[in-house]
DNA sequence: GTTCCTGCAAAATTTTTGCATCAGT
DNA sequence: ACTGATGCAAAAATTTTGCAGGAAC
């Protein structure tokens, strides 16, 4: 399994590390939907907020165990399938194993990924024309679109360039 | 676990089911790459070839051991592997669990795909402008693009309309 | 006759769930 | 105190793998 990194798209612009102002909004999301604020899963929001980048269950659960705010792999994954259904995260298929959450963007910007498929790092874009074409394509479809992924692969330019 | 259906895209050229010509054209290169012609392994290639929509590794076995083919399940897996590799299939991860794998147009056509959050069921489009835009992108960025899946996410009309 | 392929069963993962206990309100 | 949240361990589910036997060339 490769390792994951985070590495912002070159010359574009690369959204902002989600950071306290995510954690905020959720922790205020969180608290308005009637739920409790309890050490654990104030800890994922604070360990996804700390990322901008996608992470797995269980880079969240190894990343506290090594902070020594251990937070079982169940609490996690429960965390994270609440956050997700109120919106606060997105979550990232790229069907390497594991699904991989990140922060979503209160403002409702968002971005999209490219995943190398030999490393297996995730980099993350924008770009105002595809979500415009994207938009456009919801309206005409026979479906009430609510959301929507691209996900590029290929090869980074580390793995290109032949050194691996 | 929502039984996965396969619509066409209302009122947009749909992807013609791959068929004959598909599974043609797939015995002709597995036979190139120097693979031998298994009983089993034609199965699935002919049961992938008369759907032409996603199919998971389970969905095709069960269609087999239906027809009196039984093909065990890893069998499966391997078969559609090398399929993958060999890019004569094309892998659709929706993150509801399990991938699910389509013909390759082998013309280099392609398409995308609407999941229905509500009932699971898959609708293939297929849109000029998007791939435009797709490709654009994929010559700005740092990265060596192969290939690219673009996902919408909502809720289909039977299910929008009420009755689940 | 080799070598690849298959099938079964076991293993490896990821994700979900049951349940007793604990903690937030 | 009430009730949601946690943690553990067990269960589910998908995918991978080891290996002996069988089929293709």
């Amino acid at each position: 399994m490769p390792i994951i990194g985070c590495v912002s798209a070159k010359g574009h612009a690369s959204p902002a590390p989600a950071g306290r102002d995510w954690v905020e909004h959720t922790t205020g999301v969180l608290a308005q939907a009637g739920h409790r604020s309890s050490a654990p899963r104030r800890a994922v929001v604070e360990q996804l907020g700390g990322q901008a980048c996608v992470r797995s269950a269980r880079d969240i659960a190894d990343a506290l165990r090594a902070e020594g705010r251990d937070v079982g792999l169940a609490t996690v994954y429960r965390a994270l399938e609440l956050l997700d259904d109120l919106g606060l995260v997105n979550r990232l298929d790229t069907g390497e194993g594991s699904a991989r959450y990140e922060p979503a963007d209160p403002g409702g910007d968002h971005h999209h990924h490219i995943v190398c498929d030999m490393c297996g790092r995730v980099t993350a874009f924008e770009d105002e024309r595809l979500e415009r074409e994207i938009a456009r394509l919801a309206q005409r479809v026979d479906h009430h679109i609510g959301a929507h992924d691209v996900i590029l692969r290929g090869h980074c330019s580390s793995c290109a360039s032949g050194r691996r």
